[in-house]
DNA sequence: GAAAAAGTTTAGCATAGACTAAACCTTATG
DNA sequence: CATAAGGTTTAGTCTATGCTAAACTTTTTC
């Protein structure tokens, strides 16, 4: 009795787990993906960039770049570019195919571009692999929109 | 030039400063939700219940607790139980209802049951009206699934 | 009704993410 | 090429969210 009631507490605890783990991850994916399009657009990623993109201190971003370099997504030498790691690169990668996704979902369910492009900068990291292979199914059956 | 440049990096952070602000309100509206249901479900909240649910320690609960009640959401006299003030509550429904509807139509894209729950939990918190709106014709539309 | 169990609060600590201010390198300009 | 401008890093502070351990209050049980 004691027991399953703890057992049913943690099961419905776990989205709430869930949600605050993905916040720690969040974050660390908007850097390395902003990593990836700076990268691409201009060749070359600089903290200031990063942080006029994030709307961020400089400091902020500084102390942030030194944790993903910590945990090996990012290189930097210093006063130089930043660079993606192998992981780096693959994580930015996972990322971006799941933010075009989501974004265009939104587009094909109506929405406007402007709400699209905001809305799935948050929805992006709370999509499970189901949830997206649903909404894929959506976009084939509704290619129109 | 430079101006347009500021401005063009400012309206391209927009989505990264919202996904931000969400946090901070993520945590707090989760609470009152919470407790709204712990309130309905059994006729009060306590402390221990909220810890069970969220997965975390009774300490963690009763800090931010604290804040809620610095912050006008919750009342609560020591060693008593919780109760939402008017903009609790309004919070609490209004966290409900879109979490409603964000479930609802995660079941409507023919997502399981289970995943619908553990998603919409997370992407609850990152949808605006506009998006809102969009899953809710969609619904109308599709009333079967 | 006293002792044990359960629940709540407080204290102290850690980490993440934000900031400002100041120091420090690099690049651009005159 | 010296200096000014701009970018980067460091130092120090703040808030939010977590934790454990210990103190304290309430409730339950015998």
């Amino acid at each position: 009795m004691t027991t399953r009631k703890i057992q049913s507490a943690k099961l419905r605890s776990a989205p709430f787990r869930r949600t605050r783990a993905d916040h720690q991850v969040e974050l660390t994916e908007d850097y390395v993906e902003l990593i990836a399009e700076l990268i691409d657009e201009r060749g070359e990623a600089r903290g200031t960039d990063i942080a006029m993109r994030l709307g961020v201190a400089n400091a902020t971003v500084a102390k942030t770049l030194k944790r993903l370099t910590d945990h090996g997504l990012v290189t930097q030498e210093p006063y130089r570019a930043i660079f993606l790691t192998g992981d780096g690169w693959k994580m930015a990668e996972n990322g971006r195919r799941k933010h075009q996704l989501v974004e265009n979902f939104l587009l094909a369910l109506g929405v406007s571009a402007e709400t699209a492009r905001i809305d799935s900068e948050g929805i992006e990291h709370h999509v499970s692999v189901e949830t997206l292979k649903a909404m894929a199914r959506f976009m084939v059956r509704n290619p129109n929109n």
